[in-house]
DNA sequence: GGTTTGACCCTAA
DNA sequence: ATTAGGGCCAAAC
């Protein structure tokens, strides 16, 4: 197995962490796997997930609080269909999806 | 083996 | 306020 698993490990581990209703920045999740400068880790481990993942991928957002994802099997609208059901406020901006971390953002500490 | 790219973040001008 | 550049680690070529 490659050694990077034990890293995506540590990320899915992070990302199930996420409680529901609330939403995670890439650099929270890189800062608990212990690499807070490697948020572009998480995206590589997130965007190699599967369809039928049970990782909450879609609480993961950037640290400007959308969504950044664009040709995946998933589209943004379906993310932020999900995040509204599980209670988080979704704001449209001009095509994108806007979530105010101030009240959203899930608080790690 | 090296080079490029990536669902990012931070700092500087 | 915005734009540009560097950095980080892992995977793909």
């Amino acid at each position: 197995m490659p050694r990077g698993q034990n890293l995506y490990f540590r990320i899915y581990n992070a990302v199930r962490k996420i409680p529901r209703g609330k939403v995670a920045t890439y650099g929270q999740i890189a800062a608990l796997i212990g690499s807070p400068r490697s948020a572009r880790i998480v995206g590589w481990a997130l965007r190699s997930l599967d369809p039928g993942t049970k990782v909450p991928w879609q609480r993961v957002i950037n640290g400007q609080g959308m969504i950044s994802i664009e040709n995946m099997n998933c589209p943004k609208e379906q993310q932020a269909l999900v995040l509204r059901q599980e209670g988080v406020e979704v704001m449209q901006r001009d095509g994108n999806f806007w979530v105010d971390l101030g009240k959203y953002g899930w608080q790690t500490d």
